[in-house]
RNA sequence: CGGGGCGUAGCGCAGCUUGGUAGCGCAUCUGCUUUGGGAGCAGAGGGUCGCUGGUUCGAAUCCAGUCGCCCCGACCA
């Protein structure tokens, strides 16, 4: 949407608020409702007005550019999808409720569409049937729909979303490596030319399945996910971060001692007994494992075990041991350690703690610590897992520098899928031997509003949003200071043609407003460019340029505005 | 679903404890004045107090239920 045009503030529908909306609470939710670029129809539904609109337009344009750039083609799948195809790979069960279902009039199942591999795997298995035809890149952008638990913060989390999704098939991984990289390297254009700052993060691959993944974090105190990153270019989702963790020797001299603890129960307590930092502690944790197993796990005394990893390394439906369950086991709630477990319970403990020589844990019965003990010698796991949260400090297992920690918006995601959704629809290949073989995938998700979302909070400040010049609604407002007056009115009209001509998107701001009204409301909207048409400039022959990003206005000959803003808005377009 | 909070005019809120004619600011409409950072004065319109039931002579207010919305946790673009 390059194509110049203009619009009369007077007429524009964007129903701006002087007060911030009660049921906002992040900036760019508060923003976007109040600068009429929202309206919310239920929780996590909203109605985009035409400013929100025409900033989804630009962003898809530069996905589309990226898209097509990389040899994908646009399409678009039905949003509505029967049961059966989720039947085929077994998510219509697995999905949960957050899946969308609906019947039609005969009573047949079907949903809404969250993601799309069912349908395109169920496409393109009808037409691709040799190695010749492959690889393929799809891609469509579309509204989804996720029965979130919890839609929040406007367009950050909606029930009803825009989302770019591609997939690609393939016949062989390298295929695959190579659409990717170009991906990978698109996605990456996607945020920088849309003004997003992101950084690239090793990431779960969550519900979609598959192996490897990265997802795009628009670095924001509000957004939801939590990263570790490092100088060195390393960064990762704290749920995927696999980090070498700094992690301290216990007291004592290495030898097993037992140490009586009165009333220490929890690691603050131990570590203050000792006189010890927490890091030298081990944290003993009590759960059900997906078979139903007991099993304790020790990890780093100043380390959280995280929900995702844990799934991987005791199964989906693992949970932590009630108080019920632990007594059950004869576990003691504040003492449990590796030393000297009740029979039955397996143990393992975290691989950050894989060297460690000289353990502070708790010695199974309250009110007792051992120190010194020794894997191996005092204690056997059974396995080195990999479960806990990385955090601030951490060692990067790149360069060996510590860790910074950063909250993110997850603006998009690249994924390997594999032969999953290929082998449970049935989507498979002839090679040149002519063996059948199921397609190797790849998928790619955008999400496109939510990308709106990460950009305001990228980019505001006290008065309003301040769009980057390639994704604002319009490029250039031109505010008349005094309505009627048969100067300045036709001078603001002309320099609004003359911008428009020179290819610019401009908002003329006729309304029979004051000038702080106006100035209000053009701050808000977030216009990158202010053309002030006053009476004390005019009669210099001047008009005055304000910048929304610094403020900064400058005095330019009526003249040459057009001209000059025309270009300086054309070198910012990405 | 668990924990917390809120539903009164388009928006932001007060009133509720201690039942008795529904209020304030902003916005809207009219008139006059004003016109470089959300104007002033005068006037006007707009509300089944989320919904249902109960208590009561009388309910926005008390009680029960129900629906919706927001925030914190488990999910994800």
């Amino acid at each position: 949407m390059k194509t110049s045009s203009c619009i009369r503030m007077s007429s524009l529908y964007a129903p701006t608020l002087k007060e911030d909306p009660a049921e906002a609470e992040l900036a760019s939710h508060k923003l976007m409702l109040r600068a009429g670029m929202i309206r919310k129809m239920a929780s996590g539904l909203y109605s985009y007005l035409p400013l929100a609109w025409r900033v989804i337009s630009k962003i898809e344009a530069v996905v589309r550019d990226e898209m097509d750039g990389i040899g994908a083609q646009e399409m678009l799948l039905p949003i509505l999808t029967p049961a059966e195809l989720w039947h085929e790979s077994g998510r219509w069960d697995k999905y949960g409720p957050e899946l969308m279902r609906t019947k039609d009039r005969h009573d047949r199942d079907f949903c809404l569409g969250p993601t799309h591999e069912e349908t395109v795997t169920a496409l393109v298995r009808n037409e691709l049937h040799s190695y010749k035809q492959l690889p393929v890149t799809l891609y469509q952008i579309q509204t989804k729909f996720r029965d979130e638990l919890r839609p929040r913060f406007g367009l950050m989390r909606g029930r009803e979303f825009i989302m770019k999704d591609g997939y690609s098939f393939h016949a062989d991984q390298e295929s695959l490596q190579r659409t990717y990289d170009d991906m990978r390297a698109a996605y990456a254009r996607v945020c920088e030319r849309c003004g997003i700052r992101a950084l690239p993060v090793a990431a779960d691959t969550g519900q979609i399945g598959g192996s490897t993944s990265v997802e795009f974090m628009a670095i924001a105190d509000a957004g939801e996910a939590e990263l570790v990153w490092c100088d060195c270019g390393f960064a990762a989702d704290t749920e995927a971060a696999t980090c070498a963790v700094r992690v301290e020797e216990g007291p004592g001299d290495g030898t097993l001692q037992k140490v009586a603890t009165p009333g220490c129960g929890t690691i603050e307590s131990i570590a203050a007994f000792f006189g010890v930092p927490q890091e030298a502690t081990r944290k003993a944790l009590a759960l059900i494992d997906a078979a139903g197993e007991p099993v304790v796990c020790i990890v780093p005394g100043d380390h959280e075990m995280n929900d995702c990893k844990a799934e991987h390394a005791f199964g989906e439906g693992y949970h932590m041991m009630t108080d019920e369950e632990l007594a059950q086991y004869g576990l003691h709630k504040g003492s449990m350690g590796p030393v000297g477990l009740p029979a039955g319970v397996r143990l393992v403990a975290d691989v950050s703690l894989k060297d460690s020589q000289s353990w502070l844990v708790g010695a199974n019965e309250d009110g007792f610590h051992y120190t010194g003990a020794r894997p191996g010698r005092d204690f056997q796991p059974t396995a080195w897992v990999d479960v806990i949260t990385a955090r601030e400090g951490d060692v990067c297992p790149t360069c060996g520098k510590p860790l910074h920690a950063a909250r993110g918006i997850e603006c998009s995601q690249v994924f390997q899928l594999g032969t999953k959704y290929s082998e449970a629809l049935g989507a498979l290949y002839t090679d040149a031997n002519g063996d059948e073989h199921p397609m190797i995938m790849g998928c790619y998700g955008i999400g496109v509003s939510r990308m709106v979302a990460a950009i305001i909070e990228q980019h505001n400040d006290e008065h309003g949003i301040v769009w980057p010049v390639c994704v604002a609604p319009y490029e250039v407002s031109v505010i008349p200071l005094t309505v009627g007056d048969d100067v300045i009115a036709p001078v603001a009209e002309r320099l609004t043609a003359e911008l428009v001509d020179a290819g610019i998107q401009v908002v003329l701001d006729d309304r029979k407003e004051r000038p702080g009204v106006k100035f209000a409301d053009n701050d808000l909207m977030g216009f990158p460019y202010q053309l002030v048409v006053g009476k004390k400039a005019l009669a210099e022959g001047n008009v005055e340029v304000k910048d929304r990003a610094t403020g900064e206005r400058e005095l330019i000959a009526v003249d040459e505005v057009a001209k000059v803003l025309a270009e300086r808005v054309i070198s910012q377009r990405k």
